[in-house]
DNA sequence: CGATTGAACGTTTTATATAATGCTCAGGAG
DNA sequence: CTCCTGAGCATTATATAAAACGTTCAATCG
């Protein structure tokens, strides 16, 4: 959807952006010199793209359905458990934003700056990748290893169960290794938990949760 | 440890800091006044503490010590079983994070500061908190309704799985009871992990791990 | 003589002036 | 009439000056 109906203008003006952010950044990156880069005025600018922001918009829409459509291909691997491809999903995604944050500084900065100007870009996101990890789900309940009541909702579980690895806030603490280390074990954590409910199909009848959200004060002031 | 051995002078600038800090926050709070506060000088602050820096962490660790002592009562208390002190440390460890950045944005703010500057600070904190947890896990080792092979890194794992809840890095989007739901639905599959392992005493014979840390490329450029 | 002070030092923060940028639109080009 | 331009406007960022701050230590006090 991003790039295809857009007009060859519009092309133009958004590569000769993308150079400059990932060179210079957002912050360096002038109006004037995207158009001079196109042989255009500034003006012209905005009759293909409201504004600079949304120009950064569409690069990191770019990006993003990159990253989507490597984590589909993890989906759709022939010959994998969808155990294999739950544990790849995740390994993969936190790779993908490993290697930005730390490879590709610009563009992570970009990211960053965009998502707090537009939350929303951030949200739909987050649900492209659910949307495919729910598959991943659907898989395992179709082949019976997995077992839930709600896949979406499982899936959105799971991205908060998983969300210090592939949210950037604390990757300086910690290498590689010894992160995706602790994803494994989240991951087996998780899948132990779906073998327990698909050889106990009652998912649903325990917790008394969300009455009980408040707990026990103590000692101490 | 942290008040006691404290000269009386000390306990006086730090509770004159402390007000300040909560009322003005960190940055707006100056040497001059603290030292007024006490009827001091300036230059006599430094024969307390070293630095300005320092008496702000004093004061976080004051915070943080009461909040691992309300953790420790969920465990300490009678009458509940490993798996309700489990969601119920996370519950309030979730609760306690949302209020503070909620309802007390200065002494957000400080502790943010501090941590950057002393990301010793933090990790001390984790790994008392880590401590508690890893006991609530080994009151369900004794019991046998949970099963792991080794109770720290365990709480390590779960601390992760949790992270969102608990990091402040996105309590704007989302309401209380919302976030709450959620993180009840992670505790469920951490706790029917659990069981899994508990029914099948097998932890370990599983996953080719760390190997495999690379994920498979795709299509796409 | 040890405990305390507060002026002085280098640094950081804030206030101010200046330049550059994002964006608009009246007007020119085709 | 449509498409495009680029000077001009309001806003934002940068450079500069001034004030305030954290910290030190020679001088003072008890």
């Amino acid at each position: 959807m991003p790039t295809e109906n857009l007009d060859d203008a519009a092309k133009q003006i958004l590569n000769a952006a993308s150079r400059r952010f990932l060179h210079y950044g957002y912050g360096k990156t002038t109006m004037s010199e995207i158009a001079r880069d196109c042989n255009m005025s500034t003006g012209n600018l905005y009759r293909y793209f409201p504004s600079k922001l949304d120009i950064a918009e569409m690069f990191v829409r770019v990006l993003r359905r990159e990253q989507v459509a490597r984590l589909r291909a993890v989906l759709e691997a022939p010959d994998k458990t969808p155990a294999e491809k739950l544990r790849e999903f995740f390994l993969l995604k936190f790779k993908i934003a490993y290697e930005r944050f730390h490879d590709k500084p610009k563009a992570y900065e970009l990211s960053n700056e965009l998502l707090t100007a537009r939350p929303k870009v951030a949200l739909e996101w987050e649900n492209a990748e659910g949307r495919v990890l729910a598959e991943i789900l659907m898989l395992g309940l179709a082949d019976g290893s997995f077992a839930m009541d709600n896949a979406a909702e499982t899936a959105k579980i799971l991205q908060d169960a998983a969300f210090r690895f592939t949210s950037a806030a604390l990757f300086h603490e910690g290498e590689f290794d010894d992160l995706a280390k602790e994803l494994n074990g989240v991951i087996d954590l998780m899948l132990d938990g779906f073998a327990w409910r698909a050889a106990h199909k009652t998912a649903t009848e325990k917790r008394k949760v969300t009455e009980m959200a408040a707990a026990p004060a103590s000692s101490q002031a």
